[in-house]
DNA sequence: GGGTAATAATTTCCTTCGTCAAGTATTGAT
DNA sequence: ATCAATACTTGACGAAGGAAATTATTACCC
């Protein structure tokens, strides 16, 4: 909640449609937002009291000409501020970002044991690092992603492999130690949440994100709301079958995407393509990149096996757009083509119009997803 | 709408969840609603009044055993009626249900040729048939079921491959003849209403339903609404790609479900394994059945194929379960049991624990299908 | 410059719709 | 009979948004 006293719908609306969509004038967010102008006026004002927004000063005319120009309303971003930290396996990746989600400081601390208490020691001293300077009297909340099984509403990690953690309340712990609001997400719906409030995926009903490197995840927002199962999984496109005589994966499914371009599926069959045990992923990559024709056609069988996995997505949920990922791994703009080939042959009729993003994002853009599931969780509570 | 004046939100809400989930007390809708009591009972008395809603008897007691007996409220089936229409390549079925669905008659008209002002006028004709009775006063809509691309909210047909139709405006075309209101849907996303509103979706917040006959269509909804797809499409499972060296598509694609498990491609293998081209769909379920290994691996692959199709789909959505259903085609019973093997064998961690049921629906179930999307747009709107 | 039309924002009043709290109804247990 | 428990109803109240009138600000025209 921006206020201890519960604001009105409408203001809720207001809000996040102006800090998705950027400065918009009551008229045009009470269109938008299907309200009459006055709901919004009304919606506002508490919000411009309190420093969330700012009315702008008019800008360009539109349409014929005449009329009173409009005062579109802002965002005063730096009117609070989020802390966002990735947890892997061996690095805390941090950042401080403000209410539009942009970075605004960054650092990492090594991690050279996933002890429960010690990543908390690392987590606090590096908030406080970052926190130094002007951030810390405005900063009220902390976002944490990890990778694995976790339950966002109760803040338990229920099971991470990387980290070997198996029923961890990080959250409570986590608020206990840095005396923030704490959040705890999926590292990949953390992701899919910054791209969808402040990325590629603004203003779409459908989105999805899909993350490419040591495992191929996927985050999904249907019907503007991220997807979870009823299960608790959601997303696996890495362990969809899109090969019948694929080689086994760990998973105990057969021609799984992950067997066939996750990372050390890729490092797997370079070694026996090339013939060389020690073989590592960056040699992998070099020797596809000098044009050795049996490793690069191991990269383009990733390449397919990624593209059906993605057209799968867009055949059965149709997502506005798709971002696909790589974990900063960014060897893998090797088979982007083949990505792109495989998603239009396997895409059905209309979707194979569904854009498609392929960019690596730093790992410092996980950290910043962590930051976006605390800004939202202030704006919508 | 139930009435010319708009009833408040909680009526609508009230009228759903018994519809849908049974007799339920006042006190038993607050909870589940999470409304106040009060609400539920200002909600419910314009719906008794309009004879929707009728109160039962009290039933045995709960709980510790004190305390006023609850009376519980019930839908009046036969308030109102609703015909639903499925029309195929060759065939017009059509039921009469009440407002729980439930089949009162059914008739069906033969299509010689799929002219649409032919089709029309049979659809006059059947629906007049069973309007016969006591049904013509009481019902006031009409549902159609088509399969191809539809628009629910103009009643477009925008293509239909087996009927040939492009740009169709059947809504308006059907309301002109018959004098009803209605509704225009995709066959498939019919019969998905008609399994979340009134068979084992009930209640569930995520569902798919997978239809396996000619094509292979899914249905599919997400945080308790069907899903649409920004581009028109979702649902494709029949062109997710299972075998990266399987058949060539019709789509363009290779080793789709549908290119594995489809009927035609079923009796495409089924005579190439067997030497006989002249071989039918029923010759090979014959021959499989009599223990043709060939023709057995036919299915076994095809059952591969749907399985792991299904698979995708609860690794990638994770619903609360997923019905298979046959278009009436019994014999795809052969391949169940593969079905399922190849789902647990691709069903990633928990969503293996999906439950599948797996039954044929005869046609007159899309047909209800049809008349329980009439009965929601009543509802819901 | 003044009038006019157009558009934006605000204000006032009103309706809707739900909650709260008190009261009524109906039962079993003592 | 009385009491506790549960279900339901009622009426007062308040939150929230809409309709329409009002104010604000501009371009355009003469």
């Amino acid at each position: 909640m921006l206020h201890e006293a519960a604001l009105a719908p409408a203001a809720t609306a207001v809000f996040t449609a102006v800090l998705t969509e950027g400065p918009l004038s009551r008229v045009a967010l009470a269109r938008r937002l299907d309200l009459s102008s006055a709901a919004v006026t009304k919606g506002a004002r508490p919000l411009i009291e309190l420093g969330y927004l700012e009315e702008l000063a008019a800008t360009e005319r539109t349409g014929p000409g005449a009329g009173r120009p409009a005062s579109p309303l802002a965002v005063r971003a730096d009117r609070e501020f989020f802390v966002g930290v990735k947890i892997t396996g061996d690095e805390l990746i941090g950042v401080v970002c403000d209410l539009r989600a942009e970075i605004r400081a960054s650092a990492h601390r090594p991690l050279p044991t996933p002890d429960v208490d010690q990543v908390l020691a690392s987590l606090a001293s590096l908030v406080d690092e970052l926190l130094d300077g002007d951030f810390r009297a405005r900063t009220r909340r902390l976002g944490l992603a990890v990778s694995g099984d976790v339950d966002y509403s109760t803040g338990l990690v229920r099971y991470s492999p990387f980290l070997g953690w198996r029923d961890v309340p990080l959250r409570s712990r986590a608020e206990q130690v840095i005396g923030l609001t704490v959040t705890v997400e999926n590292d990949v719906k953390a992701l899919t949440t910054a791209e969808h409030w402040f990325g590629e995926g603004v203003g779409a009903e459908s989105f999805a994100l899909v993350t490419v490197g040591a495992g191929i995840g996927c985050g999904l927002v249907v019907g503007g709301r991220l997807v979870s199962g009823s299960h608790g999984v959601a997303g696996e496109i890495g362990h969809i079958a899109v090969d019948a005589n694929g080689p086994d994966c760990h998973c105990g499914g057969r021609g799984c995407v992950e067997a066939l371009a996750g990372a050390s599926a890729i490092v797997r069959q370079a070694r026996a393509v090339a013939g060389r045990p020690e073989l590592t992923l960056p040699d992998a990559v070099a020797l596809a990149r000098a044009g050795d024709a049996a490793v690069g056609a191991v990269f383009d069988r990733a390449g397919d096996a990624i593209g059906a996995g993605i057209a799968a997505v867009a055949n059965l949920v149709g997502p506005a757009r798709i971002v696909v990922s790589g974990e900063g791994l960014s060897a893998y703009d090797l088979f982007e083509p083949r990505i792109r080939e495989s998603f239009q042959r396997q895409a059905f009729g209309a979707a194979a119009d569904c854009p498609l993003s392929i960019r690596p994002l730093p790992f410092e853009q996980w950290a910043r997803g962590a930051a976006t599931v605390s800004i939202k969780a202030l704006v919508a509570s």
